[in-house]
DNA sequence: TAGTCGTGGTG
DNA sequence: TCACCAAGACT
């Protein structure tokens, strides 16, 4: 069990001289704190610094974003992945916007209830922005309280998440921000998944993991399920005026980025006029295939050149394409089309 | 509870 | 190459 005070004494010491605190943390501007805790979900910090520093630009507070196109909003999220986390973000703000005079909640309970906020985010905003005495329990700290504790269940389970995040509320000092940031810190450079650099851990005295020299066990977690695999042909559908038929993707995947029409292999041209509603009147030209693996499948995609005279309401200047939200997936296979297009 | 939701980095 | 994982939330 941990000692409360001597180990948070060793974490703050061991943070203050060894942060690398992001930069706009130190603002404690709670929109900022945020904006960039829902871009950091199951993301890299490297990853996400770009994509923080354009949307504060175009998006520097609650009204502007508020006020921003939805479309516009997927376009600048393009590639970051989890598109829901944008929608969800936008329908958050706006409601910030509405019912709190553009002022993020100072009150834990009416930040929870906000869309896209879950027990993390919410933890994050209101103990590094307001400092309220509650955990940020992500993968990092999840880690870092299994080894401490040599607790073997499933960190997967909720229950168990639930139970570490109490755990760390009792122990939380006032400085809840730094506290739990010294948490993720230590999670991201000193115990790491595989090879933790224990013999540099200021809290090693403390961890029954390594005492027992059980760290490189835990924490513990169930198998992932193998990938679906999933082969797709994907057309370019072309008519006389420059232009090419997209749509907009349908479900819950990718919701709302536009795809090239996709079917699954063994789909016949037929079929696709029908679901098209078009006529096709050349075909086959094969222009490149394309790979993509996503967390629970993986795509198989042969793209091929039709053409048209039919009109259709989903044509899209071709010059117009690099301006709508496409999944990384899609343009993993548009973009083969392309460079041998420019050169006609 | 278990499945779903993107993409990129890493050993 | 491939499995794992990343400052998780929703259904």
């Amino acid at each position: 069990m941990l000692e409360s005070s001597e180990f948070n004494h060793n974490l703050l010491d061991w943070y203050q001289s060894n942060k690398r605190t992001l930069p706009w943390r130190q603002t404690r501007d709670p929109y900022r704190i945020w904006l960039s805790e829902v871009m950091l979900q199951q993301t890299q910090v490297t990853t996400v610094i770009p994509y923080y520093e354009k949307f504060i630009t175009k998006y520097p507070d609650i009204d502007s974003l508020a006020e921003a196109d939805e479309e516009a909003l997927l376009k600048d999220w393009e590639g970051l992945g989890y598109y829901n986390r944008i929608r969800n973000f936008h329908a958050a703000v706006k409601e910030v916007r509405d019912n709190y005079n553009s002022t993020v909640p100072e009150r834990p309970e009416t930040f929870f209830n906000l869309k896209g906020v879950g027990p993390y985010i919410g933890g994050a905003v209101q103990s590094i922005a307001f400092n309220h005495l509650l955990a940020a329990v992500d993968g990092n700290v999840l880690r870092v309280i299994s080894r401490l504790d040599a607790d073997g269940r499933d960190v997967a389970r909720a229950s168990v998440q639930k139970d570490i995040k109490k755990r760390i509320e009792e122990i939380i000092p006032l400085e809840a921000g730094d506290f739990n940031q010294a948490l993720m810190e230590l999670g991201a450079t000193i115990c790491t998944p595989r090879a933790p650099k224990c013999i540099m851990c200021p809290v090693q005295e403390h961890c029954e993991a390594y005492s027992r020299n059980i760290v490189s066990e835990l924490p513990v977690k169930k198998k992932a399920k193998r990938k679906n695999e999933i082969y797709y042909n994907v057309y370019f559908i072309l008519n006389d005026r420059n232009e090419i038929l997209l749509r907009k993707q349908e479900g819950t995947l990718l919701q709302g980025m536009y795809e090239l029409p996709k079917y699954d292999v063994d789909t016949s041209v037929e079929s696709i006029e029908e679901d098209l509603q078009l006529s096709i009147d050349t075909s086959g030209r094969h222009v490149g295939s394309g790979k993509h693996v996503f967390t629970h499948q993986v795509w198989y995609m042969e793209g091929y050149v039709l053409h048209t005279r039919d009109r259709h309401p989903d044509f899209v200047p071709l010059e117009d394409v690099g301006g709508l939200p496409m999944s990384r997936a899609m343009q993993k296979i548009y973009e083969q089309f392309e460079v041998p297009a420019e050169r006609m």
